[in-house]
This record gives structure tokens, sequence and C-alpha cells, in this order.
DNA sequence: ACGCGGCCCTGCCGGC
DNA sequence: TGCCGGCAGGGCCGCG
């Protein structure tokens, strides 16, 4: 489940390929990874030019080879990033290989929910320039998250917080982190939030961002013991700030993991910030 | 326009 | 010990 702090640590892994000329392409151009892409233009334009940067926004991330060659890779749910040495034997999974003189940089997704794009033009293609302000940016401020929480009144917190057109870069395990530190109950409409809440959740929201992108995105170092991240899976796994049971359901389409007694269905009055 | 349920995939785990 | 059914989830599509 790569998160936007899981992305950007595989972002890394290519970039010992960087102003490096790719020589060769290897692709599985049936697999599912490719489907509205064209293979034979993407590997008619990138082999034979120089690795020219990498970028990370949300979940998306794009690679600039020459001037105005652009591949997005979306890891989906099982993708991943790694550099190998140039004499790396494909895996059966390994659905996209671009290989310098002295590397292999590789996109691994046994699943095949990931997905790659290619455009050719001066300037980034719109699905990247049209991306949502990053959580992290001066321009995801209280107020428009505030917007957003009107315009999806009637969805639970827990669906809210997976919307990429909103929230780049949230996924399952950060959403459930986000309303238990903030003592949101997941199953609370958007609308209902208070404005203290929405501070509360505004504040969360940028914290675990900037750690986990701090942590992980560095160099896949676990979050603090503190954080519900190390508890949720464990079966009967309890809460780390109160030690009572966490419950499971699915809410928003995904396994949630919260506690009720921290995340009560109505808010505790007098809350107090952590 | 919005909210939700179903689907795509296959590695892995629990149960028999 | 070995097999197999079901679960896991990000994004997209279609329905109401």
């Amino acid at each position: 489940m790569p998160e936007l702090a899981e992305v950007e640590y595989f972002r890394k892994k290519w970039n010992v390929g960087l102003d490096h000329k790719i020589v060769s392409i290897h692709l599985q151009s049936e697999k599912r990874v490719f489907r509205q892409t064209s293979t034979t233009l993407l590997a008619r334009k990138i082999r034979g030019r120089s690795f020219h940067s990498s970028h990370a926004h949300g979940k998306q991330m794009l690679f600039r080879f020459g001037s105005d060659a652009w591949l997005g890779i979306h890891l989906g749910m099982t993708g991943r990033l790694l550099a190998a040495s140039s004499l790396h034997r494909p895996s059966s999974s390994d659905h996209l290989i671009l290989r310098t003189a002295s590397h292999s940089l590789i996109f691994r997704d046994p699943r095949l929910f990931g997905r790659v794009r290619f455009a050719v033009s001066p300037r980034p293609p719109s699905w990247w320039s049209n991306l949502p302000p990053p959580i992290h940016s001066p321009k995801f401020t209280v107020p428009y998250l505030r917007k957003i929480c009107a315009r999806r009144a009637r969805s639970p917190l827990k669906a809210l917080l997976l919307m990429q057109q909103f929230f780049p870069g949230i996924g399952n395990w950060m959403a459930d982190e986000i309303l238990w530190q903030a003592k949101l109950c997941p199953r609370t409409l958007s609308g209902a939030l208070s404005s203290s809440s929405i501070a509360q959740l505004h504040q969360r929201l940028r914290q675990i961002c900037r750690t986990s992108l701090r942590l992980i995105g560095h160099d896949y170092s676990d979050p603090p013991k503190t954080w519900l991240y190390r508890h949720r899976w464990r079966s009967g796994g309890y809460c780390p700030r109160c030690q009572r049971r966490l419950s499971r359901a699915p809410i928003g389409g995904r396994t949630t993991c919260w506690c009720p007694t921290c995340q009560p269905s109505t808010p505790l009055p007098l809350a107090s910030p952590d």
C-alpha cells in the first residue's frame, strides 16, 4: 500500500540513474499496467535519452527523459521501484525496466493495480499539472479544508480522506492514523465537524504527512510506537493511547481501524488537543 | 453532483 | 503437511 511517503521512498530508488543515458528498455506491453499507453512510443522516445529528473506528488510519480519525454508511474497497491545491476534478469512482475550502462531501473508490480503513462510534450502532461495542492503546501489551508468538508458533507470522514482529488497521497493506513490522532470517528459525516475539529484535522493531516515523509520517505524507518500504525494490523490490537481494544470494520469501502473510546461517534465535550 | 458498491488482480494467510 | 477459499486494497466505472 504505497501512500505518499512510500511513493517518495520508491521514487528515490531510481535516482542512481539520474543524468545517465537509457541504453535499452525491457517491457511487457500486454500487461495491464500499460492500459491506454503506447509502449512502442514509450520505448522509442526514451531509448537513447538521458534520465533528467524525478518528481512525486501524492501517489503519482513523474520521470523526465531528455527535454520532453514524460513517464508517469502509479504504484497501485503492490507496485514498487527498485534499482539493480545492469545484468538483472527480469522477473515475471518486472513490467518495465530502463537500463543505463551500469543499472537496471525496475518497475515491479505483482498485482497489476499500478499504472504507467507516457507523453511527449514541452510541458508536463495535464494528468500531472492538474493534480490538487499537496497537503504540505501553503495552499492547503484551514479554509480550503473547510470547503472540502462542506462540499462532501454526506461522506464519512474515512471516505473523504481517501479521495485523491482532495488529499493526494492519503491511503488507508494514513487516513486511519489521521483520524485516530485527531480523535475523530471515521464514520462521522464530513459536514458535521465543528471548526475546532476541522482545525485539528488540518493540523494532523499536515503533521502526519511531514513525519511520514521524514521517516518512511527517507529510509523506510518505522513511525513512532505511539502511532496507531504500529498496532493496527495486529489481531486483537490495542489502542496505544488508552490500551483498550481497537475496532475494525469496512468504512468507505476499506477496512478501517479505530479506537471506539478515543474516537467516539459523538465528539467528547472539551476535547483538548492531544 | 454526489455517494456508494462492484470490479480488476494475485500473494498470502487461516482453516480444515 | 498441504491445499484452497477468501481477504486485501487504489482507482475507475456505472448506478441511483
